[in-house]
RNA sequence: GCGGGCGUGGCGGAACGGCAGACGCGCUGGACUUAGGAUCCAGUGGGAGCAAUCUCGUGGAGGUUCAAGUCCUCUCGCCCGCACCA
């Protein structure tokens, strides 16, 4: 073998052998258990950042532990490849197709994968723009659609001007476009969505099944999902046959409402004021609370801003005659739209009470306190009994709530509801590049579904990209053009295209049967693979694509297409790659490229670095110096492993009860090593850990390798060089693979079987335990490591220099425990 | 405002409630060398001491415990998510 480590030449040949011999294909059977692990598949930019890296490296030394722990594991990638970087490239560039666009992308991208020796299934890749995968998700659109799930409704939305397509919820952040940051806008569109809501409550309750996913995620979702219990409850409006219903989850408050309000783009608002002197004022208000941006609408900076329509309202558990407001602090698209003001029992209601002079009327009693409306300073909303409130006087809170809510729905005048704000998905995008939505408009139909026999809707090739913000489906005559399934008369195909999310919600069963033709999968290949066991990726899809697959699992799983209701039983967000403290981005021009660390140190330092520098789930701080250590590292085990190539035996487990002195350690050191790196994957992901045990192990060899010849049994130094090729493959595939094949080893270390440690080889005869008094360490000994507690006290005690320590000292209480210490308690 | 997370050497980070700082970086010294920014060996939390050793030390203040970086209460700082949700 080669004295020196030459990375670039090692990694080449073993990823050009791996592949023609295709060592990373899994089969859809065979006796060993399954395991599938998943890693987010990309959006096909062009071009791979560390990111990437850290979560594909993660992925892969999983895949590759597990395959060497006799798993069959399902080790996949693909494309996220629809979407708008394409479309504006080919907008900015003019003559450049999205398709060539994105498929050069993939090519580059998937070079790059290859290059860091990643150990994917290729022949499972898909691509979500290819028209044999889109064709499924058109199909699971019609199956949607069929089961009452997928409609079309106008509707206030999102809508992005510098993307010029509309955005679901969960795609603006903070009011702004969750890709290009600018403003949101909202208009009045006709659009199609999928009903998530119908699936909200299983989608919170499930959440209790995902053991295996970071508590922060699942609070996420909950806190989107969003529900709470409360009620509907009706007031009259005075003098007319309209009705306020109210969405309220403290209807014990009832009696202290001193006043409504209706969010101003309620559509109950113009019916009141008509022909009152307040209309034109209020008109005006509201229009300008709509032309407000959502973040300026739903901000909680902004100020509380209220009128008087005119009109008013009864209450109908106590008959009072309660004015009714517009104000911009209430929202059209949570509960009813309006509320009931009750300033006593609400902070908000209280500001603006105070502000409006409105009155302010105590309904809710805490013990032991008397609230006076005049004098307090905040809305009392804790616990207390109901007063100024007739027949439920005296009642506790929760029996309060209990009670009126039984009350209402005896008397006809409200209900128990429970509501969520998690709405329904907008999946309508306004863009060229993405699946066309598989409907046609018949002006005698109505709306037809394309019958699945024709899927998929192509997307035409022959588009003329314009920045016009027009989507250039709408202006091709030939896609729009359509005849109705339903009575073969002229009809228009529907221009939109769906959201990418859509694309990404069932990627993960397609890869069990990424080419069937037939069926969106084999329902075989289904039961058998799925779950995904474990899915890696980052963070900022906690709600997102975690949430849309879900509802997708869940649906998939009614209509009896998955096996399972949840896809992804274990889940790790991995931290950000920083540098200087930050996110990496070009702006900041704190970029570190892949590409150019995997040309001066190689994918195998690339790897090791980004696994040791911090454990995954936790901010990565980018290290040039760190990569030098872990690429020092390499080439440590290389000057180490290299010069013993044929002098090694194959195989050898030296018998430990014979071995003594320098051999039982290195021996010892060896199956240490195999116990921590066994259980740092395999049971926490700690890899950096791992690592830093191989690491320790590698500095014992060095020591180890000093001994003369004549003093070391070779069956040792063979162990441990063989454990430690098998250790660090998962991490450094390339060179533990020339290491091991250059030393005679036969088949691929990728191949070999995972060692298992002896606990007799790991067990120590003697162990150091420390001697403490009051807690405070005053001395070391050495002890048979097999000794009881008791003899352990014994031994520490009848000590001379501990019995010298204690002397004129009143021992209180000796605490021995095992293995570690002995604290002798002395007043 | 609500929810979650994190604060440990010069730095990245280790520590089933039981020897704080594994491993790596950096630094210091030595060896090899014409040379080394290569490699190998040794040392490396602060303070005191020639030394054995002593002492302080995990953002801060309390508490529980024989024993606390770890558990509890309060508090400060930073990061992330949600944000007028009735």
């Amino acid at each position: 073998m080669k004295e020196r480590y030459e990375f670039a030449e090692i990694e080449e040949k073993w990823q050009k052998k791996w592949a023609a011999e295709d060592i990373y294909r899994v089969p859809d059977s065979g006796g060993r258990p399954k395991y599938y692990c998943l890693e987010m598949f990309p959006y096909p930019s062009g071009k791979l950042h560390m990111g990437h890296v850290r979560n594909y490296s993660i992925g892969d030394v999983l895949a590759r532990f597990l395959t060497m722990r006799g798993y069959s594991v399902l080790h996949p990638m693909g494309w996220d490849a629809f979407g708008l970087p394409a479309e504006n490239a080919a907008i900015k560039h003019g003559n450049i197709h999205p398709a060539v666009w994105t498929y050069e992308n993939i090519s580059a991208m998937r070079a790059q994968l290859k290059q860091l020796g990643l150990s994917y299934d290729w022949n499972r890749e898909i691509a979500t723009c290819h028209p044999g995968y889109y064709r499924w998700t058109q199909w699971l659109f019609l199956q949607l659609y069929k089961h009452g799930l997928a409609y079309k409704k106008e509707a206030a939305v999102n809508w992005c001007p510098s993307c010029a397509t509309v955005l679901a919820n969960e795609q603006v952040k903070e009011g702004s476009c969750e890709r290009c940051s600018a403003t949101v806008e909202k208009r009045e569109l006709n659009q199609w969505f999928f009903k998530i809501t119908k699936y909200a409550d299983r989608l919170l309750d499930d959440l209790k099944l995902l053991e295996g996913w970071p508590e922060k995620v699942r609070i996420m979702q909950e806190n989107w999902i969003g529900r709470s219990e409360g009620a509907e409850i009706n007031f009259p409006v005075d003098g007319s046959d309209d009705v306020m219903t109210v969405f309220t989850t403290r209807p014990d408050t009832i009696f202290g409402v001193t006043y409504m309000i209706l969010a101003p783009e309620h559509p109950l608002v113009e019916k009141l004021i008509q022909g009152r002197p307040e209309a034109p004022e209020i008109r005006d208000f509201v229009n300008k609370v709509r032309s407000l941006s959502e973040l300026d609408r739903t901000s909680t900076e902004s100020e509380k801003i209220g009128l008087f329509t005119g009109a008013h309202c009864v209450n109908p558990l106590n008959g009072e005659r309660v004015p009714i407001l517009v104000a911009n602090y209430v929202l059209l698209e949570y509960g009813t739209g309006c509320v009931m003001g009750v300033p006593a029992h609400d902070q908000r209601d209280f500001e603006f009470a105070r502000k409006y002079n409105l009155p302010i009327k105590i309904v809710i009693q805490p013990e032991g306190e008397a609230l006076d409306p005049d004098t307090m300073k905040e809305a009392y909303s804790g616990e207390g009994l109901m007063v100024n409130s007739g027949k439920f006087n005296g009642l506790a809170k929760k029996e309060g709530i209990r009670s009126v809510i039984e009350y209402c729905e005896e008397k006809g005048i409200g209900k128990g509801v429970i509501n969520f704000r998690l709405r329904d998905w907008l999946i309508s995008r306004q863009r060229y590049w993405g699946a066309p939505i598989p409907m046609i408009y018949c002006d005698k139909c109505g709306i037809v579904p394309v019958p699945e026999s024709q899927l998929p809707v192509e997307l035409p090739m022959d588009v003329e990209f314009k920045n016009t913000g027009r989507n250039p489906l709408a202006d091709h005559p030939s896609f729009v053009s359509a005849t109705c399934p339903q009575c073969g008369g002229p009809g228009r195909r529907e221009t939109d295209t769906m959201d990418t999310f859509m694309c990404s919600s069932f990627y993960y069963y397609r890869y069990t049967s990424p080419r069937d033709g037939d069926h969106v999968w084999d329902d075989e290949k289904v039961r058998h693979w799925l779950p995904v066991d474990q899915y890696i990726g980052g963070v900022e899809h906690a709600i997102l694509h975690l949430l849309y697959s879900r509802f997708f699992t869940k649906f998939l799983n009614d209509i009896g297409l998955v096996p399972n209701v949840e896809p992804f039983t274990r889940l790790l967000t991995q931290g950000m790659v920083l540098k200087d403290g930050s996110k990496m981005s070009k702006s900041k021009g704190n970029v570190v490229s892949p590409e150019d660390i995997v040309a001066t140190y190689g994918a195998d330092t690339a790897r090791m670095f980004i696994l040791f520098a911090a454990p995954p789930e936790r901010d990565l701080e980018w290290s040039d110096q760190g990569v030098e250590g872990c690429s020092r590292f390499l080439n440590r085990v290389w000057r180490l492993v290299a010069p013993l190539a044929g002098i090694l035996e194959s195989g050898s487990s030296p018998d430990t009860g014979k071995l003594v002195g320098v051999d039982r350690e290195m021996h010892r050191l060896t199956h240490g090593a195999i116990k921590k790196v066994t259980e740092d994957i395999g049971g926490r992901f700690n890899f950096n850990t791992a690592v830093s045990a191989i690491m320790e192990m590698v500095n014992g060899l060095y020591q180890y390798r000093e001994v003369p010849e004549t003093d070391r049994d070779p069956a040792v130094l063979s162990e441990a060089v063989e454990a430690l090729l098998i250790l660090l493959a998962p991490f450094a595939p390339h060179v533990t693979e020339e290491l091991w094949q250059g030393m005679g080893r036969s088949g691929s270390v990728h191949l070999q079987p995972w060692p298992e440690y002896s606990q007799e080889a790991v067990s120590e005869e003697e162990v150091t335990i420390v001697v403490q008094l009051n807690g405070k360490i005053k001395e070391r000994m050495l002890v048979p490591a097999d000794i009881t507690p008791e003899g352990m006290k014994e031994l520490v005690l009848s000590r001379p220099s501990v019995r010298e320590m204690l002397e004129g000292k009143n021992v209180v209480k000796v605490i021995p425990v095992p293995g570690k210490l002995v604290n002798i308690v002395v007043k």
